[in-house]
DNA sequence: GTGAAAGCGCTAACAC
DNA sequence: GTGTTAGCGCTTTCAC
């Protein structure tokens, strides 16, 4: 079968298809104005034979509105980051408008002043930017000012609009939880933050301090749960440690392999817990004790705040939500008294 | 801080401001014709100063050319998918194009209508289907025959350009795999299929028949992992499955924490493989025996298949990977001579 | 090299 | 209700 993309019909030929003007071929199509029933019939039936459809282009010249927005993201696979945008796009949809995905390279300044400059050469209503890492946060700062922008998680700063997961008080409940099991410190892997200190780590440092317990150095990790493993290896040699609070449930689940490959039981020898409730925390052995975020959710409140600059609103604001701990089985009270 | 969303500056701003005219201005911005130093840089530095960006709109209407095209898919959050979408953005991006999004919200014909239609309500250069399911499957038949379409994955028709992995021959490896290993045969899970059986299935079906193995009636799981662990309880009970092999990694590891909730020890007492190479895969206890695809350069792959279609080139091309067998701990001989 | 003029496909403003 | 006239921001002839 040869398939031709020949050129496309435009509003003209359907007029004179029709036998009408052009105007009132877009009556019909955009319902402006009222079109009598023969007409209306007729450009109905050219439309059906040409097989016509509008062109967005010109449209969005005339009418000035845009119905684009960007989702700019450094990653499309990490849970967090996937379930975000579905939640984005499920909100912007429902709302008529278009999103495209623009991944970031990385955060060096060359890489993010290629990836803005891509962005803004397209006709766009505004931009929401994964801000869950370091190439989330530059981008927002090179990000002009008069573009509608909105920021998902990440520091709160005040400049931009912001939908966040309050992610210190989802750290500070967990860390409090684990204190509560009877641990007398709690040690922390991290991912990598997209600031300093990302806010579960400042809320596990807040539980720790406000309980008077010491605070043990941050171990690193990065994004990959294997990296995990090396660590839980390293963590089975210290005996001081009997709670861990990971960045995330990936490197939760490599902290636990690793520590079982050196022969040691969690919860039994030690608890670990993550962060996220990723969709295999429940199926994991032992189920990992986590803190739950709706990232979806998450997504569809972006959205909503960028529609709220875009219809007119100037001023930013904030989107906060709280995540809620789930209790699995991967934490227990520390063995015996002190031993 | 006041934002101000003003109009923004068009190209007959920059060329008053720079004491040009306008097509000089399109000539340094496009590069299609040489302009005199001089000029060139009054137009750079005054395009600096308004902080001008070219109106895309603009821009395709007077060439005719769209640099979108539309990812039509009903997830995104899916390990397969969201790296599929991921390696189609990559190579998007550098050939100048942009991603847009469009989820599905089922296979039922009203929301592939809907689907559809508000895809090709958007200038499009064309599109991208993933039809790793029903939905998938259904959107493809439902997209007009005038615009460039890839399909991703799903049965090989030829009326589309598509881009593949060899599931049937995955599929068949790790059945002879496990075969080869001692199992007298390989039960089966399903994810849900994307048309009557899935490529891995018949690969499977084809390994068991070849091998003179009875073929088990298949057992259906959901996309959910947790699905897979209500069916390894049932597993459990049954003494004459020795080897699972299940749709994908996610149900895999459902199945055997299922299995292990039960008592059932893996790959001692049952082994049982997975399909992906999900991420987690690894270090997942036991590591999971699976077949690794490579989704990333999927998605490269179709929209390098869309780029000819867009180009110019109108039959349809099939590219077809082959998946590779990864050994990892999860199966193993079956226990004694048939005991 | 550079500007004037035309026109991409569509909607908005205006007469009738 | 309906057609005529403009014009969105840009690139592309076509003269000079």
């Amino acid at each position: 079968m040869t398939r031709s993309f020949a050129k496309p019909a435009s509003i003209a030929d359907v007029a004179a298809a029709a036998g009408v003007s052009v105007p009132t071929v877009s009556r019909v199509l955009t319902g402006a104005a009222k079109v009598s029933a023969v007409r209306r019939q007729r450009v109905l039936d050219a439309i059906e034979e040409l097989g016509y459809r509008p062109n967005g282009a010109a449209r969005a010249l005339v009418s000035g509105k845009q119905t684009t927005i960007a989702v700019m993201t450094s990653d499309t696979t990490i849970y967090g980051y996937s379930s975000t945008i579905q939640g984005i796009e499920l909100a912007a949809r429902a709302a008529g408008y278009f999103v495209i995905i623009s991944l970031i390279d990385s955060d060096a300044p060359d890489d993010i002043d290629r990836a803005v400059s891509l962005v803004l050469s397209q006709p766009l209503a505004g931009v929401v930017v994964l801000k869950f890492d370091p190439a989330g946060v530059q981008v927002v700062g090179a990000l002009p000012r008069d573009v509608p922008v909105v920021a998902v998680s990440g520091e709160i700063d005040g400049e931009f609009s912001q939908a966040v997961l309050d992610e210190v008080a989802g750290g500070h409940e967990i860390t409090r939880f684990l204190l509560g099991l009877g641990h007398r410190t709690v040690h922390h892997v991290t991912v990598p933050p997209s600031r300093d200190e990302d806010g579960r780590t400042i809320g596990w440092r807040a539980a720790l301090e406000s309980a008077g317990a010491p605070v043990p150095p941050i171990i690193a990790a990065t994004w990959e749960a294997v990296s995990g493993v090396g660590i839980g290896h390293h963590l089975a040699d210290r005996d001081d440690v009997t709670a861990v609070f990971c960045g995330n449930d990936e490197i939760a689940m490599g902290v636990i392999s690793g520590l079982a490959e050196a022969g040691r039981r969690v919860p039994d020898d030690i608890s670990v817990v993550g962060f996220d409730d990723h969709p295999l925390s429940r199926i994991w052995r032992p189920g990992l004790t986590t803190v739950s975020q709706d990232f979806v959710d998450l997504g569809r409140r972006a959205f909503s705040l960028l529609l709220q600059q875009i219809t007119g609103d100037e001023q930013p604001v904030l989107s906060s939500q709280n995540p809620t701990l789930v209790v699995r089985a991967s934490a227990a009270p520390p063995r015996g008294p002190t031993a």
